[in-house]
DNA sequence: TAGATTGTTAATCGATTAACAATC
DNA sequence: TAGATTGTTAATCGATTAACAATC
């Protein structure tokens, strides 16, 4: 285990504390222990002082964690507070749920554009966004770039849109294709949400 | 580790294998090692092989895995052979998405219903599937009964819907509302699809 | 002070990898 | 037969849990 290392399974609870930290502010409570925070996530009181104590000592004897104070240090972690650029390059149902209901500021991400090959959506806004068309791409990068590219396009379209983006220099790219990209040529995060994959395990769940 | 029991790591697989290998079969691949299967998937063959045999023998020494009679095992260990009924609560903008762009019959699903409150959207079609009043979903059930409820629903109605789909007898439901439903009380499988603790791995990810 | 709860070390558990006999 | 590759056992690695001294 190198040390400054932050293991995947880390990481994978990192949102769900956040979340739940969210959740005890917005209820107005002041302090929270490993104990009931545990009890609240399903996890063990042993697993969440060791996962904090990857970052750092946020809690006190006897007392256990402020909440504020811990759910700020957890968002500074994750890095929620910072306010990440972001385009939606692909405007079907799928981009435009995201751009009507999903609450990036509220992540530390803020949409910068949305890109579609579509003449007819070319030109309108979805909210406060502009969309663009993807020929444009590498010009509206020049203009106003980017650090996150959202891929909600059709399959046909995915690995050279990806390639583009990822060449444009992007940090991160949030895949929603259900097709796993190969982008080690790259430096770029990839992260996936492959519908597909979720729908099979629940498959196997209610199969057993 | 209990007889018959397949670990989360290794289900957290299979969705992988099943579409690394009916990408082989399209290609009319009719062979493949364990070696080569993992190297096109990230494994290692050791783990491979391993995967495997918590549901039997399928491949032959010297030869390795026919594609296509490893392709229907794994089909059938995932059970998306099979044709479980399942209906959408909420055709909002995701809700949509889904109705019109994704694949159920290759998963092994068949929508049956969409549910919403909205009355111009109730009583129309989207493609094939009828769109009724969310207040007549036990009605719903009881005629056309389901297996799966897949939550597309806004976060302020999400607990009361899951807990009457629970109600019902519903096997499975797949959450995408960003909601960690608490439905201890019901035997139901429960697969959430939470954009935000994705789009804050990936947060963390391009923060480091 | 007594009780509570942390951070950390050690013990356990599970998952991955390596190695290899079996065999096609 | 010789080469390839499986299925499985043993070894390693990493993650979770238990225990407890430190201390608020």
């Amino acid at each position: 285990m190198r040390e400054g290392h932050i293991s995947k399974s880390v990481i994978r609870r990192l949102p769900r504390y956040y979340r739940c930290l969210r959740d005890l502010e917005k209820d107005g409570t002041a302090r929270v222990s490993s104990d009931v925070l545990a009890k609240s996530l399903g996890f063990t009181a042993s697993q969440v002082r060791q996962d904090f104590s990857n970052f750092g000592e946020f809690g006190q004897q006897g007392y256990g964690y402020n909440v504020s104070s811990l759910l700020s240090e957890i968002a500074s972690i994750i890095g929620v507070n910072r306010k990440h650029r972001a385009v939606i390059i692909g405007v079907g149902n799928l981009g435009r749920a995201l751009l009507n209901n999903f609450k990036f500021k509220n992540y530390g991400f803020e949409l910068v554009a949305a890109f579609d090959t579509n003449k007819e959506l070319i030109g309108t806004k979805v909210g406060e966004v502009d969309i663009l068309d993807i020929a444009d791409m590498e010009k509206g990068y020049d203009e106003n770039p980017f650090e996150v590219a959202i891929l909600c396009v059709p399959k046909v379209c995915v690995q050279d849109v990806a390639k583009r983006a990822a060449g444009l220099g992007v940090n991160g790219i949030w895949n929603f294709t259900n097709i796993d990209l190969d982008l080690d040529e790259f430096d770029v995060v990839v992260e996936n949400v492959h519908f597909a994959d979720s729908l099979m395990r629940l498959c196997y769940g209610i199969s057993e």
